[in-house]
DNA sequence: CAGATTAGCGGAGGAGCCTCCGTTTTACAA
DNA sequence: TTGTAAAACGGAGGCTCCTCCGCTAATCTG
């Protein structure tokens, strides 16, 4: 029971293969955009179609592995921003960031939707990752009554990801911060202590 | 000059074809969902494909001329509300329907984006209606002062559209009521007459 | 080391998207 | 009516997606 570690080492090919593929597609992705051809990636890296479905079975899966690492920095980031900010300046910060760091992957945005979605069994690792860091920074801001008691990870999750929806037009910044301020203040609103940094009003 | 009648009326088969792809459409559309093949519709009208692609050169455009009846009916509904609500019900109530009419139609999202989308020119008058009528709404809450008088068109909805991706999945009802909610607290936020009809909290 | 057992490979193939362009049809004029 | 220019047609073709399955070769067993 104690080891996660026999059930059969991948043949050496394969895990060659894998690697491979992973290395074509970082840098597909990042020249041409999360939207490239997924057999161009294969042609790239000298195998079949078939063989980067196996190893990949969405584009997803390939966007996900090839950004992992990346993701993973801007969940850490969450703890680091609760140390050096007041909880809901590091709230703020941080989804500011998320959306930010989305808006700069091209086509990165329909992916994270479908890794979001509670239905795929595929992603639960990584959606438990982003859930556990949002839902740190929410409870702390929720302790220090600078947002409303029922503010909830799913639900501040989905108005993201209708913010970083904008970030595909031209001269997004200002439309997703105003966003991102008017969300704050929906989570504020009936919060004990109101505390605001809004810019407009 | 007072004459918009005769840019040549367009030639009867073109007229007939545009017409039997439409009823095509609208039928498939209502069977198989918005992202149905257009080439089976194309096939099902007795056309070519390249005939379908010249009258409606995007899948939006022939999604929408199926469904631009209702969508102006959606925003008459507007002007329905503001006389039987007060200011701040109505656009909560408008919005509800609005979301609410998106989900109902698989595959309305991401169609409904590309048209809201100021990049694109072919939608502009559609755009115009559907803006004219949040903005009835917007304007007579802020007279009122249930809401903050910097709320906007645009951010509104963008929030909006963040709204009905939610309607994707399953058990969307409540998280979509729960995020309009939310939405209107932002925008209440700071507004002299804070009014709520929150359920939660 | 030979033989068997699979995991893994790879590409053919069906389907859809969209464009391009040679052919057909229509409307209008002579 | 007949001729003709322009409008409209339609499908072939290039591209991508994704699946399926016969073949190859890595690993295991005796």
């Amino acid at each position: 029971m104690t080891d996660t570690q026999t059930p059969r080492p991948k043949r050496q090919d394969a895990q060659r293969n894998r690697e491979t593929i992973l290395a074509a597609a970082v840098a597909t992705f990042s020249q041409a955009g999360l939207d490239a051809s997924l057999e161009a990636i294969a042609r790239q890296a000298g195998v079949g179609i078939g063989t980067l479905y196996r190893h990949f079975p969405t584009r997803e899966t390939l966007a996900i592995a090839a950004y992992q690492h990346e993701v993973e920095q801007l969940c850490e980031k969450a703890a680091e921003l609760q140390r050096t900010l007041s909880p809901d300046q590091a709230l703020r910060e941080w989804m500011g960031r998320f959306v930010g760091y989305v808006a700069a992957k091209r086509g990165m945005a329909p992916i994270l939707r479908t890794v979001l979605s509670p239905e795929d069994e595929y992603f639960t690792d990584l959606r438990a990752q982003i859930h556990g860091a949002l839902d740190s920074l929410l409870r702390h801001a929720i302790q220090v009554e600078v947002i409303r008691p029922d503010a909830n990870v799913p639900d501040v999750m989905q108005a993201m990801s209708g913010v970083w929806l904008v970030s595909a037009e031209r001269e997004w910044r200002d439309q997703a911060e105003r966003l991102l301020d008017l969300l704050m203040d929906g989570l504020r609103y009936g919060a004990t202590n109101q505390t605001t940094n809004r810019r407009t009003l």
